[in-house]
DNA sequence: CGCGTGACTCAGG
DNA sequence: TCCTGAGCCACGC
């Protein structure tokens, strides 16, 4: 396998963005694992918060580890966003924003990551 | 170049 | 069961 670099974690972490299916949401603890540093969840959502809109990333299939989206909306009407988008792709977003991870959570099966 | 902060997570009370 | 505290470390000012 590839080692980690920290230097590229910003890297992983926005190509596993990337590469999550459509129609499939992950969390930021699974692309922080997949990225190297499992314990970096917080790092991406930082991460996503400055490069999201830089990189054009689809950051509305990132939420926490519950299926919520703990994007703040206090800015912007992100989550409110995020949830239209996630509609438009086929996942279902209950009222309370949140998304049901048993049914559309990835763990990077299908990129050959697995952990 | 140093410090504060956070779109998270887990453990303990 | 709900709430609080501490750890994580890269990014931005």
């Amino acid at each position: 396998m590839k080692p980690i670099d920290d230097r590229n974690f910003k890297e992983k972490v926005i190509e596993i963005t990337f590469s999550i299916p459509k129609g499939r949401v992950t969390t930021y603890g699974t692309i922080a694992t997949l990225a190297g540093i499992p314990r970096a969840a917080r790092i991406v959502g930082g991460i996503l918060n400055s490069s999201s809109v830089r990189y054009n990333l689809p950051w509305q299939r990132v939420l926490n580890k519950d299926g919520y989206l703990s994007i703040k909306n206090g800015l912007i009407d992100s989550k409110k966003l995020q949830k239209e988008l996630l509609e438009q792709e086929g996942v279902e977003v209950s009222a309370e924003y949140v998304v049901d991870l048993n049914r559309f959570g990835w763990y990077g099966e299908e990129k050959g990551y697995e952990r």
